[in-house]
Order: C-alpha cells, then sequence, then structure tokens
DNA sequence: TTAACATATGAACAATTATTCATATGTTCA
DNA sequence: TGAACATATGAATAATTGTTCATATGTTAA
C-alpha cells in the first residue's frame, strides 16, 4: 500500500480535492451535514446568488458528493457519501494544528 | 460539532485542500510516503524540471505538509503531518467508489 | 576566493475557474 | 393553456494558478 496510483487515477484524486478547494462549496457542504436543502434554501442561507449555487451544486453533483430528490418545483440536495464529512473533518484537523 | 466554522476558517480549509488538488503535488507526497528525499530526487524520479518541484515543495512547505533537513548542498523534504496520508487515503477511497 | 553544484525565486504565459447576468428548462396550479 | 415559480445553463469576465526560463542564493571543496 501507500504505492503511486497510476496517472489517471492520480488526476481524478486530484480533481475530487478541488473540489473541496473551494470555499463556496464547503459552506454548501456544511448545509447539507444536517439535513438536505433545496437550491433556493441554501442560496438564502448562504446569502449568495441562486445561480451560483446551482452552477457549484452541479460540481458537487459531477464528483458524486451530493445526490438529489426532486420535490414538485423543488429540487432537495443531499450528501451522497460517507467520506464527505470525514475527508472535511480531517482537513479541518490540519487547519486547526 | 459539524457546526459551520467561520468564514477565516473556511478559507484555510479550503486552500488546505486546494494543495492536495494537483496531480504534481500528490506525486510528491506519494513520493515522500516511504522516504525523505532531496528536491533533486524527486525532480529526477518523477521526471519533472527542479524548479517546478521547488515551487510545489513550497507550496508543500506553506502549508505545513512537509518539513525540510539540510545536508549539505542538498535539502531533504519529508512529510511533517500525520494526517497528509489520511486524507488522501480518504480522497482514494472516493475515487474507487 | 573561485568553481561547481543544489535549490530557490521572479517574471511571463497559458490554462483553469468562480461568479454574474441573462435566459432557458421544467414544474405546479388555476 | 398560461402565469408563476424553482432550478439549470451558456457566455463573459476577472482572478488564480502550474509550468518554464532565466537567474539568484547558498553550500562545498579545492
Amino acid at each position: 500500500m501507500d504505492k503511486m496510483p497510476e496517472m489517471e487515477i492520480l488526476f481524478e484524486l486530484a480533481d475530487v480535492f478541488k473540489v473541496f478547494g473551494d470555499s463556496t462549496r464547503l459552506r454548501i457542504l456544511y448545509t447539507l451535514f444536517e439535513d438536505e436543502h433545496s437550491v433556493g434554501e441554501i442560496a438564502e442561507s448562504l446569502q449568495m446568488e441562486q445561480s451560483t449555487i446551482s452552477h457549484q451544486l452541479r460540481v458537487l453533483r459531477t464528483n458524486k458528493l451530493v445526490k438529489i430528490r426532486r420535490d414538485g418545483k423543488q429540487i432537495y440536495y443531499s450528501l451522497d457519501d460517507d467520506h464527505v464529512k470525514k475527508i472535511i473533518e480531517m482537513g479541518l484537523d490540519h487547519v486547526l494544528e
């Protein structure tokens, strides 16, 4: 173990970390820690443009960090991976020394 | 717990993940998983410019992921944090599903 | 001191990306 | 069907960033 992965895997790995490397996406993920939320709720909660949130949710979804549930006009997003919390907490451990 | 951190902390957190979000830096970290290595050794091993490696090592060092030990003309880099391996492994878990 | 070597650094460039604005798509209800 | 609402998307822009080249800094040994 700990052997260097193939280049293809390394690029994917870097891409995943890139997703965590933006404060807006981190805020969205934190918002979803507790419960699922609609796009509008997240935008309202973070005081950001609906468009911005939607764009970033797509990034999160493409990378399989969140999943969706449609209910009428709204689309509810929630965490789609057990690792998300743990990865963020590990990063936080590092930041907090 | 799981409460959203202050903005300042969120930016730091994002910055840490940004560091992991580059394949060159991931390769450098993997190289250091086993043992410490000099700048030249890493550049040779990864077949990249010495300058590129040096620049990226500075990023890693600034973010306290690697530390240095001077020995004559060479500077040996090694991992400076217990979390590094774990964070990368978590990310890998996600990538590998 | 000087030559040779190892590493660091600054400037420049290309590429990537987060946000905004405007608009499109899709859903509900009258 | 059409109006109102929720979300998605494309284009444009500004900002950030990884790499290279050239050169500077720092170390050793003669």
